[in-house]
DNA sequence: TTCAGTAAATGCGACACACG
DNA sequence: CGTGTGTCGCATTTACTGAA
């Protein structure tokens, strides 16, 4: 059986040349399908949710209890890996409901996330990393353009760079995304709409649009076996209205209480993931 | 170009606190 | 006293820097 963390490190090394390319796809599929073959003989312990309508489960192993994982959303089937890449090698917009390809998406994560839960010790970076490369390639392909990491911001009296996850630019006249990548925000996500203010003020308002692509914001109570959400929505709202304006925010385990955000004021449109492939052209407009 | 040493960034469990 | 929120700090990895 192939060694999903062999196939992890092919894929860091190969990374950056090219984000976009269909190798880097090719390599991201390595480490899902490795993870799922090892997943594939791990116990698994069900999770009692406190979170309204959504069931959790961990992997086990020994000692070990993997994050939690969302139910629904994990397909076993790894043919939907497969059919996904065959639809976005077909067509710029694939032919495939955004559910499905958000469920495919947050399956090749969570594989991996809980192999590496289960086989290191505080491992927090690597998971992380891995979530990265997966969506920056993702938007990447999608786009057709590769990313930069960090940006310079100039002033009168000095020259620094802001380090981005992610920033793409079409070119000319056309749009440029900022692209935060992570797995939970919490309380760090004051970070996201702070940069988004930095570069309406260094590029004017408007110049980047923000569209942050997050996993989930769920934690898990090892002792007690209880799954939460830890969420901050009116803070969102504030932050929404007085720093910066987001565009989208990508989740693909989307928390119940930023959905309702939707609905409300200020605009905030908060989305699962999948719905990325369809909109992407028209998100600008 | 390679490599060692250092600094920064990561996510999440542990904690603190307010409230009914 | 249990429950829900929000905050802090840690182990680890990755990125950066400068020397050979």
């Amino acid at each position: 059986m192939a060694d999903p963390l062999k196939a992890y490190q092919e894929l860091q090394k190969n990374f950056l040349a090219d984000v976009k390319s269909e190798r880097n796809q090719v390599l991201l599929g390595n480490v899902y399908e490795a993870s799922i073959a090892y997943l594939a003989k791990a116990q698994t312990k069900p999770l009692r949710s406190l979170v309204p309508g959504k069931a959790y489960f961990a992997f086990t192993s020994g000692r070990k209890l993997s994050r939690a994982v969302n139910q629904r959303l994990f397909v076993r089937e790894t043919d939907e890996w497969k059919a996904f890449r065959k639809a976005v090698t077909a067509k710029r917009v694939p032919d495939m409901d955004a559910d499905r390809i958000t469920r495919i998406i947050y399956t090749v994560a969570a594989s991996f996330f809980c192999f590496v839960d289960l086989t290191k010790e505080g491992d927090q970076k690597t998971p992380g990393t891995f979530f990265e490369y997966l969506i920056g390639h993702l938007f990447a392909w999608r786009l057709g353009v590769n990313p930069k990491t960090r940006l310079p911001v100039l002033n009168l009296d000095m020259e620094a760079t802001l380090p981005t996850d992610f920033v793409f630019d079409l070119g000319p006249d056309r749009a440029k995304f900022h692209l935060p990548v992570k797995v939970s925000t919490r309380e760090r996500v004051i970070q996201v709409w702070a940069h988004q203010r930095v570069l309406n003020g260094v590029y004017g308002t408007g110049r980047f649009l923000g569209t942050p692509v997050i996993l989930t914001e769920t934690k898990t109570d090892k002792k007690k076996g209880e799954v939460i959400e830890i969420c901050l929505p009116d803070q969102w709202r504030i932050y929404q209205m007085h720093i910066a304006q987001l565009k989208r925010i990508y989740y693909l385990d989307l928390p119940a209480s930023y959905a309702r955000l939707n609905e409300v004021f200020p605009p905030l449109s908060v989305k699962p993931f999948g719905h990325f492939f369809a909109e992407a052209d028209t998100l600008p407009t």
